[in-house]
DNA sequence: CATATCTGTAACGTTTAATATTACAGTACA
DNA sequence: TGTACTGTAATATTAAACGTTACAGATATG
């Protein structure tokens, strides 16, 4: 599983616990223990679908844009990694009737996989999580 | 994910598929594109668990030992692959709420999406891939 | 019983993917 | 106009996946 899946979720969590104020690079970078690009990468791509919000310039930085039970783990998932459960399978023997169609038997299964992973991730909003860290 | 746990169902279809005599490690590596050794480790594992047999020297090879239905993908997942989904965070900021909580938030909701995913994959016995991919 | 053919496994090398780092243009504020 | 940000591309580094070599042990076969 790709970490820029967790790190999105971080993030958010982040910018779900101040609302008011909005959180640089850097600040969320630190709490996550990575390098304040990625976090920009990573927030630049959940911007372009509308959950959060940015600005440039002092005073600027990363700040929620919808409501916390709007996005789910799922939403998430989808821009970050999807696809990430389908395993790169080198090239088979196209000679061999296993080898030659393994690859797209073995795509179909994991495809419905991942859409399965989609119903429980679906439960989990970030309202939900940032519930969970501040009770632990 | 792992390409371990595809070149284990690779190689059980293969064994599958013929039931009467052995496959050697070079055959079956043959069939999936990756080298014998890699497959001989992978097998290894199977062995352990009783799913197949193998026998040493001339004419030794792979050779089924269950019935083609008792084994599920989800059996072989957690041979080959348990905890892949688990995504592997840096070490987060122990001095910030978000940072020091995070991780055990996450370890639960991956721990859960794994059991989730077992749901899925206890369905595909190896009989069915092998329907499949003599159907296709 | 000597040789060829296999598995089993460790050690090492190579390739590829993930991640970090540097650099800098563009924006906004004071 | 200088400072503090984002946005993004280019490059470097690290870590994981995978391939390769090597060889010991097992077993059939001439």
């Amino acid at each position: 599983m790709n970490s820029d899946f967790t790190l999105a979720i971080h993030s958010l969590t982040l910018l779900a616990l101040q609302p008011d104020r909005m959180a640089t690079s850097e600040v969320i970078s630190e709490s996550a223990g990575v390098h304040p690009v990625r976090i920009r990468k990573v927030l630049s791509l959940l911007k372009k679908h509308g959950f959060i919000k940015s600005k440039e310039g002092t005073g600027g930085g990363f700040i929620f844009a919808l409501d916390l039970s709007e996005i789910s783990l799922w939403d998430i998932y989808k821009i970050t990694s999807e696809g990430a459960l389908q395993p790169k399978c080198p090239d088979s023997n196209e000679h061999c009737i296993v080898g030659a169609n393994m690859q797209k038997v073995l795509f179909g299964i994991f495809l419905g996989a991942e859409e399965h992973l989609g119903e429980y991730l679906r439960d989990y909003t970030i309202k939900e999580v940032v519930d969970l860290v501040k009770r632990k």
